[in-house]
DNA sequence: GCAAATTTGTTCGTATGTATT
DNA sequence: CAATACATACGAACAAATTTG
């Protein structure tokens, strides 16, 4: 029943922590002091503060000191309005997905921008090539933005078309520029692709190398990012057709998405609630 | 530059993981066996096991040994299958919020159950209170489900709904027995509530005490739960009111969101691809 | 049911390396 | 360069969980 002493430890610790007694981005005591603190080895308040670090309470930096973490703001957005079956509603492209989504930030205040972007020419990944219907190691053409709110890093998004568009008449495709109007227009101008629908997968899985580097996780595999693939269809003679693939790729503890469905109060999605990590508390 | 042995370590056993020197479920080299084969103190490989159980590559159990983590199948839930706006499509209500799911689960060929409704009468979650439109800390009736699939724990889903509709005819509301024909059909009839439409916030979070052991997470804070919260709306003489917030946790490690929008092949969601945790890579 | 053997978990002490100011 | 603070590494001992005889 007694508790070990580095938990012990943790939890005094997270107690200050959450009561105030060490405000967000306030220092710790260092390790020596914590040590005749509590009375316990070096070794053993190391155990604690590494507890609370693999929490997320507190990180820790050499020569510097252990620091309670900042709160992030979680930042909404809107993957999808889809309206009513007989009805009005918002149009098909929002959101994550089809457009920039920088209507809807600068909507809460705040700051998009994003880099131009990055072509990359290469054989799909498993996932991409099924979901494009090319055969597994086809030739894609994947165009990747980084993405930026306030200044900080927000997301990766890279689109994936097959290469053939390219040779079909899509060059601009392999040009590290943007295309006026959007990948969209382009499409349709060029190939006459007209969306018809999309299916989207959400899914939570640890951060790779270069995600965790732009978005500035830690390297610890303790945060994860969401995902979000899109597939857009199109009609095509034949039937219906994968034409493009996005990847949006975010820190999951940053963000809500929201999604509506029928009529629902405001054009807009609501702002997120207080407390969400509290939802679904029992007595 | 040289790399710490505790990583060099890991980094070995990882790569005879993923070759497949140690199978999913295998059992790796006691510490005793790791510290003579690597020349090293017991500590040091120790931190190395620390890191691969970090990033879920393997569990350790105390008197047994370490093991490879069993990779877990994700399951693929369709969230919201939205029809064109002047097209036909699935109705509004489907998936994770509205139905059980059950018949999207068999689909997948596998075997869905869930505990009867517990209830709870309780003062609402901010979180929820504000979306109920209620004051904070108004009374609200909580309807709770405990749903596994192929007997293993699945997700947590509470339903909240105001406490005076109970006064005002939904007295079935506080029974801890299935409503026949489900929630809505019941409020409908006995209130007269059609639900027009909904928002759902989707966010990831880590676990809190209940749900950590209902899903048997594990208890390091390393596994996150993605929370589906769902406001539903019907249209009320003074307008739009909310009238109900189901709030559903899964394991965010274990499942795949499905959103379909306009024209998509096949009238269900497709499988996920393989390799999802390979998306967006770059070259 | 108990005792022994095995294996991981906790705690201590010490020394040295590395990052930052 | 010096001081500070966390990071790495070693060695040792005992505790707790599990299996086995």
């Amino acid at each position: 029943m007694t508790e070990p002493m580095y938990r012990q430890i943790a939890d005094d610790l997270r107690a200050r922590i959450e009561s105030g007694a060490f405000a967000q981005g306030a220092k710790l005591p260092t390790e020596s002091e914590l040590r005749v603190g509590y009375g316990a080895a070096r070794n053993t308040v190391r155990e604690a503060v590494r507890l609370l670090a693999s929490r997320g309470l507190v990180e820790s930096r050499p020569g510097l000191g252990t620091f309670v973490t900042r709160h992030v703001e979680p930042f909404v957005t809107t993957l999808a309005a889809a309206p009513l079956p007989g009805g009005q509603g918002a149009p098909l492209a929002s959101g994550i997905g089809e457009d920039d989504g920088f209507a809807g930030i600068r909507a809460q205040g705040r700051t998009p921008s994003a880099s131009g972007p990055q072509v990359i020419v290469e054989p799909a990944a498993d996932s991409v090539a099924v979901r494009l219907g090319v055969p597994s190691g086809a030739q894609v053409v994947g165009r990747r933005r980084e993405r930026y709110i306030d200044g900080r890093p927000w997301s990766l998004r890279t689109s994936y078309y097959p290469f053939e568009f390219v040779a079909k008449g899509g060059t601009d495709l392999v040009r590290a520029e943007g295309l006026p109007g959007g990948a969209a227009a382009y499409l349709e101008q060029r190939l006459g692709l007209v969306q018809v629908g999309y299916t989207e997968h959400i899914l939570v899985r640890p951060p790779m190398a270069d995600e965790a580097k732009f978005l500035e996780l830690p390297d610890d595999g303790r945060e994860s990012v969401l995902t979000v693939v899109r597939t857009c269809y199109w009609s095509a003679e034949y039937g219906l057709a994968p034409f493009k693939v996005t990847v949006t790729v975010l820190p999951a503890d940053r963000v809500v998405l929201v999604i509506n469905s029928g009529v629902v109060p405001g054009g807009t999605a609501p702002e997120p609630a207080p407390g969400d990590h509290a939802d679904s508390a029992v007595a």
